[in-house]
This record gives C-alpha cells, sequence and structure tokens, in this order.
RNA sequence: GCCCUAGUGGCGGAAUGGUAGACGCGCUCGACUCAAAAUCGAGUGUCGAAAGGCGUGGGGGUUCGAGUCCCUCCUGGGGUACCA
C-alpha cells in the first residue's frame, strides 16, 4: 500500500471532527496550558504560506503539551472588525458583515486543510454582537472607572465622588490646577450635574477629550495616519488638514509604570520587552520654574558685563527666596503704600520707581534704581523694631541705596506732601546707571514687555539634567505652547505669527522628518534661578507641546538640537561638563565633571543632578518628575464597522447605557458612506441614534478594542451573562505561550496588558499579565522574480509599431553595472528593430533608453527560466514582444526576497502546497525551513526531503505489496538507543521551539532504523506517538494500523529512558595546540593521568609533539584531549 | 540617529566555549529500468596529486581551545523617533 495522503488526511479530518477529539473543557485533574496564536484578521485574500507558520508551531506544542497530559486550550477565532471590508462597502455598497462571514469561511476552510487542533466550539469573533456586548460592558466598566494612584489601581469612580463630597480637592494629590480650579466638599455639592460631570471626565479611564485628527473635507471624513500620504487623503489626494474633535480615549498613561514593571515578570524576548519600554519611555527629571525678567527701563538696562538686567540686585539665593513673598506684598498692599504706589507709578514723578523690589535680601517698599534710592512707608510695628531697621539701612547703604522713610499717617495726612518729597530728593541724586546699559534708542523691545512679563510670571521646564542648568543660555517652547500669546512682545509679534502659520501648515510626519533648525523668538526673557542670566524664549518645531511642560532649558553645551539651534540662532554656549576623562563619550552619555556651575562645580554628573534636585525642592522652585512618553490612547474612530459605544449623549453630556441594554447592535445602514459632517455612518441611521434615553454615541471602537480582551472569552466563549465565568477564568488564569508576529509589539500586546491589569484591579482576573510566555515568529517571505523591459522614445511615430523588447537578466545586470546606461550591443539592437519597421533610429532618445524591471508571476519562471509562452498568456497586453535570449539560448529571470504580497505576485497558497505533498509534508516543511523566530523566504525547492521522509516512515510500517512490516519482536538495545536518543532530542527541542532540529531528528531516527531494519512494534508505536504532533494525519493512520481503536491524540507521550543512552566509551578528539589531529577511543571510566599516558604514546600524538613534554594537558572527561606544545 | 536582530558550503540551515558544516535540497557518479519517474548506493566547504594548508562578514582581544565571549568596523532585516 502506497501512502496515500489525500485519502488518509480526509478520512482523519472527518473522523476528529465526528469524535470532537479536540473539545476542551474544564478538567480540574489535570494541569491547564493555554496556547494562543495572534487574533487574525481575516483578509479577503486568504492564507499564504507565511500566515501558518505561527499557527503550526502553536499547534505542535498543543498537541505536545495534550500527549505530556496537560489540558490544553487551544482556539482560534477572528479579530472581523476592520478598514478593509469597510472600504469595500464604501466602493459596492456590500456590507461588510457579509464580506467578513465569507473571508472567515476562506479561512476555515484553509486552516481545516492544514490539520490544526482547534477547538472551534469556541470559536469567537470581535463582530459578533454576543461578544462584543462585553467589550461594551468593559468599556463601561472603564468609563465608571478612575485611577487611584495612592491605592496604585482603578476603582470605581463612586470613591472619588464620596471623596470630593467629603473633603473636596483638599489634600487631593491627584488634582492638578491646569485641569480645573480646586473646591470644597459644599463647592462640589453646590455644583450642577454638568460641572460634577465636567470634573470626573477628568479622572475616568474612558474618557472624552479633544485632539486632532485629520480632517479631509473633500472626503467628509476623518483619515487614520496611514490613509494621509505627504499632507494629501492617499485616495484622491485631497488635501487634508488637523482639526480639533472630541474623542474617545483611555487613561492607558496611568498604567505606564505598572506596565513598565510588568514586564521584569514575563517570559518574553528583550527584544520585545525594549520596544516596550522605549515606547513607554519613562524619564525621570524635573519640572523647574523660570521666572520672567521684569520690565527693563532706559537706564535700568542691561548689564553688558553680568548679563543680568540692571534692575538685578540681589543674588540668585535671596532671589529664589523671597520672589514669592515679593509678588505676595505686590498683590496685598498696605493702605499706606497703596496711596503711594498710586502717586509714583507709570514715571509721575519723571523717575522709574518699582515697588516691592529684591535689593539684596530685603525686600523694600520702594525703589529708584537708576538714582539708588529706597523709599520705605513704615506701619505702626516699626515702633517696636528701631533696631532691625537701622541694620536694615546700613545694610543697603553698603549695597549704595540711601533710604527714605515715612510713616503711615504721613501718607495719610498729606499725600502730596510726601510725594514732593520724594520727588525733590530723587531729583537731587545723579543717576547710577550700569555700564553698557541698554536704551531706548538701541532696544525698543526690552521696553515693550510681553504681557506675561509685565504680570511677573513664570514658565515652567521639564528636564532630564537638572545639572545642566547653568550652561542653559536660552529657553525653547513649543509653537502649540499655551502661553505662546502672552509671551510675544510686541516687537517680535509678525516673526512669531509667521512661524505659527509656517508650523501649523505642516503635518506631523513632515515635522518629525524635519532636519532644518526652524524657530522664532518671542521677545521675551526668563531668568535662570541659579545664576540670574537672562536668557531669551524661543519657539521652535522640535519641542513638543504634549510632553513634560512643552517648555525646555536649552543647554547647547550638552544637547545636540539644542547646540544646533544656538548655532542657527547665534546663542551663546557654556560649557558645563568636562568629559576628558571619559575618551569617547558622546554628548549624550550621562558622564564628565562639573565645570562653570557654581556650587556642583567638580562633581560627578551622577551626583551633579542628585544635588541639584535637591537644592530645587529645598528652594521651592520645582520638584522631581517622572515623564512618559507614552500618551493616552485615542479610542474613537469615525467609522461604521465597528463596536458601538454604550453610550448616549443628554445635551453635551455622555451618560452610559445602564447593562440591561447591552449590546448595543450596530444598526443596518443604507450607505457606508461617511457623513460628511465628521461623524461616521452611523450619524444618518436617525431612528437609532434617537433613543428615549438620549443621542446614541455614532462613533466606533477602534480595532484593538475586541482583541484587547479575546484571550478571556475564549476561556467562556458563550457564557451570556459574564465576559466569561468566574470559575473558568480561575482555571484557565491566563495565557501560557502567546505566538505572534512582532508588528504587534507596541499596540496590541500594550492595550491588552492595560487591560487585563485594569479587569484584575476590579477583581474580575486573578492574573496581573494576560500573556506569561511570548514568542514572536519570523516572517515567511516571499521571493519575487522578475522580467525586464527595455523602453525607449522616438519622435517618430514607428515607436508604437515596434513590439515590446524584454531581455534576459545578464543584459540588466550590463546595464547596472554600466552606470544604468545601455550597452552598444542593445544599442545595436534597437537600431535594428526601428529600422525592421520602418523608422529610423536617429529619432531615437538615447539618452533616455532604460530597463525597467517587472514582477512577473513566480510560477512563470519555476527553474530561474522564463516560460515566454505562458508568460505573454498571462499578460495579454505583451503577447507581441521579442525576448532577447542570452548566450545560452535562455530568458534568465532574477529574483529577489521580498514581502509575500498579491501586487508582487509572489504569493504561494498554501492550498496548493497541501494539494501537491499533503498537511503533513506542509507542516513538517514550514518548522523545517529554519528557527521559528527568524524570517525566511519560502522556497520549496527542499520539500522534497519532507515528502520523502514521511514515504520512508511509511514503509517502516509496509512493504512495497502493501502488507504490514510491523513485528512482535523484542528490541536490541542499539534500536532502543536510537528511539530514545530521538525522544530525548524531539521533547527537548519542542519545549525550545526549536522544531527544526525536530524534523531533522526525525530524519536521522528513521535513516538510522531503515539501517537497522527495525521495524518492530517497541521502536514504532512510541515514535508514532512523538510524531502526531508534527504530522497528525499520517500518525493516527499508522496508530490505527498497529491496532489501537482510540485516536494517537489521546496516547501519553512516551518516557526517555536514559539506560539505553548511557555510553561506556568515547572517542576523543586529539587535539594538538587546539587542531584535532586525531580520535582515539578511550573508556569513559579512565582519567586523566591513564588517557594522557595513551594520548602520549600514540604516534599520531608523537608526530605533533616530536617527542617534547607537553606544556600542558588538557582533559575534559567525555569531551576532548588537548595536548599543548 | 537610536533600539533590536542576523551574517556559517551553490541553497535552507546544524553546532551546552570542546571534532564547524548535522539534516535536507541541489549537483556528480553508479545500480535498477526499453525509457522516465520513484527507489537504492557513493561522493560533494575550499586549495592541493598527496602530506597538509585555509576556512563561520572584516580587524583586534580573552582562552589550552572561539561560529559561540569582549572591543571595533562593514552589510542585510525589523522596530522607532525631534520625548528634553
Amino acid at each position: 500500500m502506497e501512502f496515500d495522503f489525500r485519502a488518509i488526511e480526509k478520512k482523519w479530518r472527518k473522523d476528529w471532527e465526528d469524535k470532537g477529539i479536540y473539545r476542551v473543557t474544564e478538567d480540574a485533574s489535570k494541569p491547564k496550558y493555554y496556547v494562543l496564536d495572534m487574533f487574525p484578521y481575516p483578509s479577503g485574500a486568504g492564507l499564504h504560506v507565511g500566515h501558518p507558520l505561527g499557527y503550526v508551531a502553536s499547534d505542535i506544542y498543543a498537541r505536545y503539551k495534550r500527549l505530556k497530559g496537560f489540558n490544553v486550550l487551544h482556539p482560534m477565532g477572528f479579530d472581523a472588525f476592520g478598514l478593509p471590508a469597510e472600504q469595500y462597502a464604501i466602493e459596492t455598497g456590500t456590507p461588510p458583515q457579509v464580506t467578513t462571514d465569507k473571508a472567515i469561511a476562506t479561512y476555515k476552510e484553509q486552516l481545516g486543510k492544514i490539520g490544526f487542533s482547534y477547538d472551534w466550539s469556541r470559536e469567537v469573533k470581535t463582530c459578533d454582537p454576543s461578544y462584543y456586548k462585553w467589550t461594551q460592558w468593559i468599556f463601561l466598566q472603564l468609563f465608571g472607572s478612575w485611577y487611584n494612584r495612592e491605592k496604585d489601581k482603578a476603582e470605581s469612580i463612586d470613591t472619588l465622588i464620596a471623596r470630593f463630597a467629603q473633603s473636596g480637592t483638599d489634600g487631593f494629590a491627584q488634582f492638578d490646577k491646569e485641569d480645573h480650579a480646586p473646591f470644597t466638599a459644599a463647592e462640589w455639592k453646590g455644583f450642577s450635574e454638568e460641572e460634577q460631570q465636567h470634573i470626573l471626565m477628568h479622572y475616568r479611564l474612558a474618557y472624552q477629550s479633544y485632539s486632532e485628527v485629520n480632517w479631509c473635507e473633500a472626503l467628509g471624513t476623518v483619515l487614520a495616519n496611514d490613509e494621509v500620504k505627504d499632507g494629501k487623503s492617499e485616495r484622491g489626494g485631497y488635501p487634508v488638514e488637523r482639526r480639533k474633535m472630541r474623542q474617545w480615549f483611555l487613561r492607558i498613561t496611568e498604567y505606564s509604570d505598572r506596565l513598565l514593571r510588568g514586564l521584569d515578570t514575563l517570559d518574553w524576548s528583550e527584544a520585545m520587552k525594549d520596544m516596550q519600554r522605549n515606547w513607554i519611555g519613562r524619564s525621570e527629571g524635573a519640572i523647574i520654574q523660570f521666572n520672567l525678567t521684569q520690565t527693563l527701563s532706559k537706564g535700568e538696562g542691561l548689564n553688558t558685563n553680568t548679563g543680568k538686567p540692571g534692575f538685578y540686585h540681589t543674588d540668585p539665593l535671596s532671589w529664589n527666596a523671597n520672589i514669592e513673598k515679593a509678588k505676595e506684598h505686590r498683590h496685598d498692599p498696605t493702605e499706606a503704600e497703596e496711596i503711594v504706589w498710586q502717586r509714583l507709578r507709570g514715571n509721575a514723578t519723571g523717575h522709574k520707581i518699582r515697588r516691592q523690589h529684591l535689593i539684596g535680601s530685603y525686600i523694600p517698599d520702594f525703589v529708584c534704581i537708576l538714582k539708588r534710592l529706597v523709599i520705605e512707608i513704615d506701619g505702626p510695628i516699626h515702633n517696636d523694631q528701631q533696631e532691625a531697621d537701622q541694620e536694615r539701612t546700613s545694610d543697603l547703604r553698603r549695597l549704595g541705596f540711601e533710604i527714605i522713610r515715612f510713616k503711615n499717617e504721613a501718607v495719610f495726612a498729606n499725600i502730596d506732601n510726601v510725594i514732593q518729597q520724594i520727588k525733590s530728593r530723587l531729583d537731587s541724586l545723579p543717576d547710577v546707571p550700569y555700564d553698557g546699559a541698554i536704551t531706548s534708542e538701541t532696544n525698543e523691545d526690552v521696553l515693550a514687555p510681553s504681557p506675561l512679563e509685565r504680570a511677573g510670571g513664570e514658565v515652567a521646564v521639564f528636564t532630564t539634567r537638572p545639572d545642566t542648568i547653568f550652561g542653559a543660555t536660552f529657553m525653547v517652547i513649543a509653537p502649540e505652547h499655551e502661553l505662546v500669546a502672552s509671551l510675544t512682545t510686541p516687537a517680535q509679534q509678525k516673526e512669531v505669527d509667521d512661524y505659527i502659520t509656517y508650523v501649523k501648515s505642516r503635518s506631523d510626519i513632515e515635522r518629525q522628518q524635519e532636519k532644518r533648525v526652524t524657530g522664532a523668538f518671542t521677545g521675551s526673557y526668563a531668568l535662570n534661578p541659579f545664576n540670574g542670566a537672562r536668557i531669551p524664549i524661543y519657539l521652535a518645531e522640535y519641542v513638543l507641546a504634549g510632553y513634560g511642560t512643552g517648555a525646555i532649558m536649552a543647554v547647547p553645551a550638552d544637547d545636540e538640537r539644542d547646540r544646533k539651534f544656538a548655532e542657527k540662532f547665534g546663542l551663546p554656549v557654556i560649557e558645563v561638563i568636562d568629559k576628558s576623562m571619559y575618551p569617547g563619550a558622546t554628548i549624550e552619555d550621562k558622564v564628565g565633571k562639573m565645570i562653570n556651575s557654581d556650587f556642583i562645580n567638580g562633581m560627578e554628573v551622577k551626583d551633579a543632578i542628585k544635588a541639584m534636585l535637591e537644592k530645587v525642592e529645598a528652594l521651592g522652585i520645582g520638584k522631581r518628575q517622572v515623564n512618559y512618553r507614552q500618551r493616552d490612547a485615542g479610542y474613537s474612530r469615525q467609522r461604521y464597522w465597528g463596536e458601538p459605544f454604550p453610550i448616549v449623549y443628554k445635551g453635551d453630556l455622555p451618560y452610559p447605557l445602564p447593562v440591561s441594554e447591552l449590546p448595543v447592535v450596530l444598526p443596518d445602514v443604507t450607505s457606508y458612506k461617511p457623513s460628511g459632517d465628521g461623524r461616521s455612518p452611523l450619524a444618518n441611521a436617525t431612528d437609532w441614534v434617537n433613543t428615549s434615553h438620549g443621542q446614541r454615541e455614532t462613533d466606533t471602537m477602534p480595532g484593538y478594542a475586541g482583541s484587547s480582551w479575546y484571550f478571556l472569552r475564549y476561556m467562556d466563549p458563550n457564557n451570556p451573562d459574564a465576559f466569561a465565568a468566574k470559575e473558568k477564568i480561575d482555571y484557565w488564569q491566563n495565557v501560557d505561550l502567546y505566538l505572534g508576529g512582532s508588528e504587534h509589539a507596541v499596540g496590541h500586546l500594550l492595550y491588552s496588558r492595560m487591560w487585563h491589569k485594569f479587569l484584575h484591579d476590579l477583581g474580575y482576573v486573578p492574573t496581573e499579565e494576560p500573556f506569561q510566555k511570548l514568542v514572536n515568529q519570523g516572517m515567511i517571505q516571499g521571493v519575487s522574480k522578475f522580467v525586464y523591459l527595455l523602453s525607449w522614445e522616438s519622435s517618430d511615430s514607428t515607436v508604437h509599431k515596434v513590439p515590446y523588447v524584454f531581455v534576459s537578466k545578464e543584459f540588466y545586470n550590463d546595464y547596472l553595472s554600466n552606470g544604468k546606461v545601455i550597452t552598444p550591443r542593445l544599442t545595436t539592437l534597437i537600431e535594428d528593430l526601428i529600422k525592421e519597421y520602418g523608422g529610423d533610429a536617429k529619432n531615437v532618445f538615447w539618452d533616455n533608453v532604460k530597463i525597467n524591471d517587472w514582477h512577473l508571476d513566480i510560477r512563470l519562471a519555476e527553474d530561474g527560466k522564463l516560460d515566454i509562452e505562458g508568460y505573454k498568456k498571462w499578460r495579454p497586453d505583451f503577447e507581441r514582444s521579442v525576448f532577447i535570449l542570452n548566450d545560452n539560448q535562455e530568458y534568465l529571470v532574477d529574483f529577489a526576497v521580498e514581502k509575500m504580497s498579491k501586487s508582487k505576485y509572489n504569493v504561494v497558497n498554501p492550498d496548493d502546497v497541501i494539494e501537491k505533498y499533503g498537511a503533513d509534508c506542509f507542516r513538517m516543511f514550514e518548522m523545517f525551513l529554519g528557527p521559528l523566530d527568524q524570517s525566511k523566504p519560502w522556497d520549496d525547492q527542499g520539500i522534497d526531503g519532507v515528502a520523502k521522509f514521511l514515504r520512508k516512515f511509511w514503509r517502516l510500517f509496509y512493504d512495497d505489496k502493501g502488507a504490514s512490516r510491523v513485528s512482535d519482536e523484542a528490541a536490541t538495545d542499539a534500536e532502543y538507543k536510537v528511539l530514545h536518543k530521538t525522544l530525548k532530542k524531539i521533547s527537548e527541542d519542542i519545549e525550545r521551539l526549536a522544531f527544526n532540529t525536530c524534523v531533522s531528528q526525525f530524519m536521522i531516527c528513521t535513516n538510522e532504523l531503515i539501517e537497522l531494519k527495525c521495524t518492530k512494534r517497541a521502536i514504532l508505536e512510541p515514535l508514532v506517538i512523538a510524531l502526531a504532533p508534527f504530522a497528525p494525519f499520517i500518525s493516527d493512520e499508522l496508530w490505527a494500523a498497529l491496532g489501537h481503536s482510540d485516536s494517537v491524540h489521546k496516547a501519553t507521550f512516551p518516557a526517555v529512558e536514559e539506560k539505553y543512552l548511557v555510553e561506556s566509551s568515547f572517542s576523543y578528539p586529539i587535539s594538538i595546540n587546539g587542531k584535532v589531529r586525531a580520535n582515539l577511543q578511550f573508556d569513559l571510566n579512565m582519567g586523566e593521568a591513564e588517557v594522557k599516558a595513551a594520548v602520549l604514546a600514540n604516534d599520531v600524538v608523537l608526530k605533533w609533539t616530536e617527542g617534547k613534554e607537553p606544556k600542558k594537558f588538557i582533559f575534559v572527561k567525555g569531551r576532548i584531549v588537548n595536548v599543548v606544545v
């Protein structure tokens, strides 16, 4: 009987289905194991040979685990919502449901042929209402929860409401004044429903906010990033603009730290973990406040010697210590002070007066810097502190200031008199300007401050390098920063406006790819809190509004981008780190000794950062801050084919629907085209939108919604009362082995980890992490093939008559090596051809003759030679073509390894392979190609080897005439050794997912058994079990032939018996100076001394040692002998 | 740029720091056959007649011994990005 795989596979496929042998239940008597493949999107194109690579691997593993006595959950389903089906619906009107069902049927048919052991009774589809009911339910949980940072877990929003009702925002560390104003418990209770809801929206884990989307007016819809190319819509090429729209978001950033820490507990590749770590992007640093400079006045000016403003009469530490107090005083003056101020302000006396201005460590009531005069208005308290006042006066004198004092009563009694006294004193004093003071003539801008400077505001920056603050010579804020308008001085208004217009015209992608340095000066200056330097504030694209505070202190000496910016705008560079003792250290490395940096001079960078952080916090000008690169995840799509939100609007407020209303079923619509006003096609289904509860949300959920929790549904796929029953989740816990492509590293794998942690916080799942072990399978690439078309243009009309000319690959190679110029041989050829068709070769644009490569169907050149007739049939438009052959009269095509894709005509369909070789062969060959995690091109050249192996294995059981060869004779030790060597290798290699070497071992084993002429049941039976995970069909057939009535897939994996593997002697490779020169057999009991004696006496060894005593003798038992001479 | 990953015969690939190239394809020769397919046997890194030399992307290092560990450079693949 010949090995007839077609009949066998058909027979067993039916048998397995009839008996439901892959049905899985929660069997408490066995340990559980959950093997999962990443959720496929059922594309209309069906499977190609690349898709099943991971599925075959996981199926082998699942089957192996079953044989090892585990209760294995190994399900399959479909991530069925998605853009392609919707796009097809827009184009053809076919409902996405129909397209999707058809694609799923194709997938299942194809998967079925390969012999996977999925329990199809557990299939889930995300687009099935009984499934997405629970996607919606989880969304409601997210909406109804907030993240309690004190407990570091999510909990019901009710606990937050209770907190607000009890103590408002008082002592609530999570409160951020950027989000909303602080309130008391009483105020909370007094808020309207709307006000309360708006506040809660800042805490919900699913929340609404405004964000920019790609709006395409012409298409009337919002586009995804990959649907936008060069600022235009990919379809149609219409303009796309950024538009703010209200969107749903998931507050995944609350989980950033846990997502990061959780990675340490997972059995994932470091590459994968690194990708997630980089994506989350944790950075420790500080937020530091920079005060803005105050108005500079004529005469005070800027001290060009110190770089400090002329009004600056203090030191940085006193400034930092007192500036807040001074501001308070300004806002809350005494009655007398206020009366005086009203008469002094705005140069009323002809002199510029400042109030509550810092001089040394004092804050006098008023001061005229130019005249060096301090004016104090003394309240009653001064009667009791004469001594202190005395000391203060002398201190101020030392700083060069005179003092004039008035009592409150004097001010109240006769203000005119007081002002007159002040004025005459000022008039009598000489000006004391700084050297190099600026004047209004040269620097009008500094005399016309920005609104924020006038208001004495401040700007916060985020930095991970607080140690470099002494090198901060300018500040950069994002063009979208909310303070831009108030930082812009009148003189800089136009420049800033122009710059912002330029920035707005650019897409995110363009901004990211921009290598030029661009920016604009706002006109404002900030004060470096540590050295008082006055530093300009610029706008620049390279600072992003969404990260940190949207502002940086720029340190050109220690940051590449800052340095480039400084070069471009002519800004100073102050070196602050000496890296001379770290040769090879780059600007980015956090090493070196601090210089030019005051109190941290000489410190190592690491220590300096620490010292600076402490100082900053001690001075109260900033605080430590951990930032994450990761953003909250957008959760809205203005699309039809996705999960509807269980949300209705009453007025403008979103309200969750009660769970009893779930699922909110996606309605049928007449058109899948967008509504045109930015809402999804659902907006047109007015009957559906308007409900008694309110108006439905018309956005739908994104692709990752359904795939973020599907692994839980497989545990209990048909449960109508819960996403999965508690006892089932408790049994299955989480996925033990998850297989899929690395392209999901930062999307799906982060979202599902977050959902899982959220469900864990709420007590629905016992585990913190959903996927314990993760393995990425490599891609199977296609091998594309090319023909070469010669093309030219001519000014006469014969060009249209002359047939197309295809040249063999040698001509193309010559063309390439000739600098993309055709060789004389081809020139002659074209000339002859044109002549033949009555044209004149002179009219050809010879500079423009090209050879282009064209993809062709790979089946038309299986051995590298083109099937010319087949090609003409395949492309009738090229029927009238000339094919120029090489010297061997062949037309050779060239190859390239590329992604497998329809458009490259390099797709190999597994159905074709299975038809030709069978599923068992296909499965084993996919594994035989190489290591699972490596990408490799599909090339079925070697598949014959696997097919041959299966036939050989079959012939161990049957002879030529189809009679059974299996004997019940006792097996020899040699035969047992072959068996157990194989069993050992197979089980070890399956455990480490090295399936390629398993296949090799099966081949070796079969060859050895043939050599031994062994057809004994005692050997073959265990082998059939071991082969079953790889080749399930042939194994079940042979198992039955051995007389078993139950399936081989219900058997137990045979134990390895080490006793057959014990060797008594070993053939030692004898190397001299590390080079193997001989092999000598020694008993494994022999010790070093005995072996040494024998080795050194050996002829070959003697020849190499020339009889000398070796320098060294290395003996590794059972491994090697090395003689060093 | 940064991160990850790989580089071994004509090809896919194997090799706990211990005999490089297992296994398979392809190729060569042979057997069976009228012939072909299938099957079976022998050979197959490279230079050399042989002895032997050389060989795991290049260069350097550690080691008795390096494809494997370290440094550095080159090339391919994947990911990611003005993240302060």
